[in-house]
DNA sequence: AACTATTTATAAGA
DNA sequence: TTCTTATAAATAGTT
């Protein structure tokens, strides 16, 4: 729809692709937005663009809650390996277990006391809540470090692109003056790009 | 683009919204799948009816992809709300939890009935385990889209690095040759420093 | 599900 | 970028 009919592939020319994403980025979310009324629902869009700039929108419901809706949807398809996976973390459970099948069993010999059984069982439960309790603080604390780290990694980023932009700048100022001397091939006559995650 | 100029407003006929919507959700993901071709980009369309279903599309790369790209940036967003997230999930086994305390109530009234309460302490050990597999689930997902983010910054830092080198150097080679062309401050006469992630 | 009269989106040009 | 406009494409109402 358009002065000419365009083929339904990679647009070549950098320029007009840029323009054309643009526009039809713009044209997709107003899409969405419309039949979300339109129909009472939700829609979700997300676009990730080549550089790897993400453009979000969402109409009902938030975006969070969609997508928590997918999941279900996918949780639903892989039952089957959910299922190996609780198998996976009752194991070491079950071996506890095995340990104390066997105290059980020595415990019998002398007569089943129900007093025993009440302390085994505390004694059991006390375990697993330790067990559980450390497993959840190891990953948190895992989960620290990795976000710590991360905040190192977001910090050079942003040091080392600054410092590239500012070189281009000042190249690009010496080069427009002092052609001979700078030929422009010699850094590139672009702009650095900007950087996907530091948006 | 019909017969009629609509509003958008909630279609009230029944029928005819489920028709436009059937309609405009096809259109919609063609849509998409064109934007993406077009510009090379990732287009991801959710959407979910009125009465809960869910459809989705995805071109260029996978919805999971996708999301977890949108993960990147709410992580960087609300990095302290990430237990809300996890909070928000465990929502449903809460109602599961009332549900089952409802049958204990129930059952309070006829009597306590050992085989009742041993099928009600069933039932909550398969909930807890299945809250447990599911917690584990959700942080190792949560981890996994860390490391991912990591890399691809890892990834950034490096280009950028060997950028600022390789421009450090070519600037050395001229001003050594040319002082008065480029006076030594403009871009600091020191090479990069390493850095300290990426030893 | 098709069919078309119209509206809407957009490609090219400015 | 942003606006304009000729044209392609989508779709509302109808069958």
């Amino acid at each position: 729809m358009g002065r000419k009919k365009v083929e339904i592939k990679r647009i070549e020319n950098k320029s007009s692709r840029q323009v054309t994403f643009c526009k039809r980025r713009n044209g997709l979310i107003e899409k969405a937005r419309q039949l979300s009324v339109l129909c009472e629902s939700s829609v979700a869009v997300l676009v990730v663009s080549a550089t790897g700039k993400l453009y979000n929108s969402s109409s009902g419901d938030n975006l969070s809650k969609i997508i928590d809706r997918y999941k279900i949807q996918q949780a639903d398809d892989l039952q089957t390996l959910d299922l190996e996976e609780i198998t996976r973390n009752y194991l070491p459970h079950k071996k506890l277990l095995e340990l104390v099948q066997s105290n059980l069993e020595e415990a019998n010999v002398d007569g089943v006391s129900v007093d025993s059984l009440n302390s085994l069982e505390e004694q059991l439960e006390t375990a697993l809540s330790v067990t559980r309790a450390t497993k959840t603080k190891l990953m948190m604390e895992f989960l620290k470090t990795r976000r710590e780290k991360e905040k190192l990694l977001i910090e050079e980023n942003l040091v080392l692109a600054s410092k590239v932009t500012e070189i281009w700048k000042q190249t690009f100022l010496v080069t427009r003056d002092e052609t001979s001397m700078l030929p422009e091939y010699r850094f590139g006559n672009n702009p650095p790009e900007t950087l996907s995650l530091l948006k």
